[in-house]
DNA sequence: TATGAATGAGTATTCATTCAT
DNA sequence: TATGAATGAATACTCATTCAT
């Protein structure tokens, strides 16, 4: 009589957890609308009213999501603000460990990624708060002197993240690069430019 | 008396180019799922077997704006193909100008963009003919000794795309910049670099 | 200007003939439901709307095929009932021979027979009479001491329709035996039965 | 109070075999394509959701209708099979009680038998595979000398059934006759034929 | 006589969600 | 904690039929 009622030997939370990371998988493969709640809690082997136990219904669980998410970037984001003073040589790989420790958080939640970067309606405000939060470093290393004075750090920042996101779902997610591999492509693109130029760094 | 809502005898044709434009516009509005058939007809004052006279499904219609916004980009790619002969002082204008023109397109097609680009199962096809394209026109320019040797041209393609797509979706479309403008902005920032040098071009 | 309003050359009654015919078909390969209007005018090459100019709808066209149907029956019933004086020894023939005219009209008429045998909502209607018919003539020829006078001659007209319509339907429109050798076949049995007797005719 | 409407928690099995039989007397009734979901379910007090939690769609509840009666005939088709040696006195009741056994079976399932004789698009293979059944048995006994032995066993089982189908139709589905009289006026006229002939029995 | 264009009225089907247990 | 059973509300799609020319 001690197991009536956990019929899976699930507590509660287990069964929680185990829907908010199979939705997780649904969503990032087919899309919002093409996920089904039966889908998902067939694969959980739950039934439906399970479902709207722990979720208010199916758009909560994906707005969950788009919030473990967003928080997750918060505190990545959190890290990489505190710098202390720069030095010049060091500047290039702070940043491209920056973008090294973004990437590595992407790759290691993949159906999270494409679930606030693509699939959420607040993408775009998730993608901006990055945004700001990268121009804010690169006026702070304008006016360090690092890069040139007139540089545009919004262009900057924006292509960064136009960077970040392509090379995301074509390089790092199929697995064909890794972070730091990208990451330093990148930096050194944006950094260097194309032109030939006798000798730096 | 002659106007009155869109009369019987109309052209098919344009009933059909009709229902077209709107579907581009609603598609991209509200996405594949949220935008209904009798939203479509609705707004264009037309009955819902109407719509299946001049398209086989909703997918249907959502294909033939797919197809549409990958014909014209072919051709734009075309025509970016043909260059001749490269002189130093005229690449970067010249690469400015070819994504001056790809924005241009985007700007005087907002719905089908964000369908190509967005919306449709293929935007990873179309957008990887697109990198593969300015890659070739890149590898042509590193050959011609315009760029350093060791340019990773496929990273800057695709670093590109990606540029000109988040541009695309925060500056362009909502008006922000022009094409010109922006064009500008990324090639000289892909071109030249973050870092600050005495003096080039 | 003489040919203005007849396009393909066809007279208005060549026209409805040629509906009229198609439907048949249609009719009787797939069925009343599974007939589209669309499909018939298609195939005789002409557009709804001439359709409809022939006929109210699509149930009047089908009526239509069934009285056909129902009219050349009438005028069989009326030959066969037309009968002198029986003999014996031709008794058996004449059956035979009505038999035979019968199936020789299913047979030059397959798809009116589908209809007014299968697919009708008469078709119950049609039988009866047909059963009615041949009950008279059977009641004759029994008076006349042809046939045994406990005969039921309603089982009898019952069971010749019956049998009739199963022959018709998977040896005769199949093709695989002739009006003549059914008829035979179908005459023989009912009257001489399944046991072995010395001798008999 | 408790049995109002059909509570919520009826057992599935129920529902299903209630959608079953009413869509069974609906389907014999008007045909497929007159039948329609919406009508079943309403008339089980149910609702059309519920019509897909227990078939995939409108065919599949028809076919598993025919599927119901063909496998229904079959047994009895089993049964009939199993004949001892057979003395000639027997064979005449034995051939009636086999008929009257199958009309039996229609007479306690009309719906069923509408369905699978009449309406099913296998109707025609149901048929065959009964007429092949009769065929063999008829072989059989003519072999035994029961029979002719120039009887054309395949025209006469084609005939019985001809017969069977006819007067289920006309007399036995409208309750005119009991199964037994019907087949023993089958049997007797098929088996002695309509001549009058000294004695037999 | 003929039709291009259009539609009213349906009809099967799906899905997120809930009730009673 | 869990679910068997059920449904409200919507939506794509079809077809016979008609209007204006």
């Amino acid at each position: 009589m001690a197991e009536r009622g956990r019929p899976k030997g699930a507590s509660g939370e287990e069964s929680r957890a185990l829907l908010l990371e199979i939705a997780a998988k649904e969503f990032a493969q087919h899309g919002y609308h093409e996920t089904k709640v039966s889908t998902i809690v067939k694969s959980a082997s739950l039934s439906q009213p399970t479902f709207y136990l722990y979720f208010k219904n199916k758009e909560s669980i994906f707005e969950e999501l788009e919030n473990l998410f967003r928080l997750r970037m918060m505190d990545l984001a959190k890290k990489s603000r505190l710098q202390p003073a720069l030095e010049q040589a060091t500047v290039k790989s702070r940043i491209i460990h920056n973008v090294k420790e973004l990437l590595a958080f992407f790759a290691k939640n993949p159906n999270l990624t494409r679930i606030g970067l693509y699939l959420s309606t607040k993408a775009d405000e998730i993608k901006a708060q990055i945004v700001k939060q990268i121009k804010e470093n690169l006026d702070y290393e304008v006016d360090a002197g690092y890069f040139r004075k007139d540089l545009d750090t919004h262009i900057v920042a924006e292509s960064l993240i136009g960077i970040i996101e392509r090379l995301t779902f074509v390089q790092l997610l199929p697995k064909q690069k890794k972070p730091e591999e990208i990451a330093t492509d990148i930096v050194n693109l944006l950094i260097d430019g194309m032109l030939d130029r006798g000798s730096h760094d």
